[in-house]
DNA sequence: TATATAATTAGGTAATCGTCTAATCGTTTT
DNA sequence: AAAACGATTAGACGATTACCTAATTATATA
């Protein structure tokens, strides 16, 4: 749940693909796992180190065990350390500006919520 | 360059802090390695490795390498990042308003350029 | 030109990471 | 209650990473 956690978990392209996976809708490890070229322990192995940094959380029903990414702690995260190092001024509120461009277009898009 | 490579960079916490370092005015690399408890030829290696990514620039004046953030690539590889993985929607743009507001905020303190 | 200073390269070692297979735990179904 | 299924835990292995010291390169200065 540290920023140090949440960075090394971004570190692998794997954990950065399961992340973008369960996004947008749940799903459970045994379907994230079938969309690699790598055995069940293993995803299983980066599902729990994404939860651990808090950016994923799971439930289980049944049988099967739920990720969905927990939404806001990445966005905080990462927008909070750019604001640290970033020069202040120009180049963040650039991208804000491009990203609420894209958010709204999106949005226009996909009308259900 | 990759994204991979910028988010490999981010990974460790010492080439964390020498990004801060050298955010807002360039530095020369022992006087980058006298900030931290290390040997110089490894703080050498975190710079190369974060010059590779992409994060940082250096410039050879006589017997002194500068180092320097290239502003742009850092904010707008994560907000893309961002973009790409979380819910859109509200998160982004509430994080864009606040950023807004302290990049406005530190203008106001700091008005010189 | 010889010496000192800044920085990197080279080479080596300990620790960590990512992966695998085999075994275990919990749940469901027959 | 036994068998099947989903998921995680345990244990082992190879590759990578992070660090160190010693040696080298390049520049400046006595």
């Amino acid at each position: 749940m540290s920023m140090q956690m949440i960075f090394e978990a971004l570190a692998s392209p794997v954990r950065r693909k399961i992340l973008a996976y369960v996004a947008h809708h749940e799903m459970n490890a045994g379907d994230i796992a079938a969309r690699f070229d790598m055995s069940k322990p293993s995803i299983s192995q980066h599902l729990q180190l994404l939860e651990h940094a808090g950016l994923v959380a799971s439930e289980k029903r049944g049988k099967f065990v739920y990720y969905k990414q927990v939404p806001d702690t990445l966005a905080s995260t990462l927008t909070g350390f750019v604001q640290d190092v970033c020069p202040i001024g120009g180049p963040i509120r650039r991208e804000s500006a491009e990203l609420a461009r894209k958010a709204k277009a999106a949005e226009a898009e996909k009308p259900a919520e």
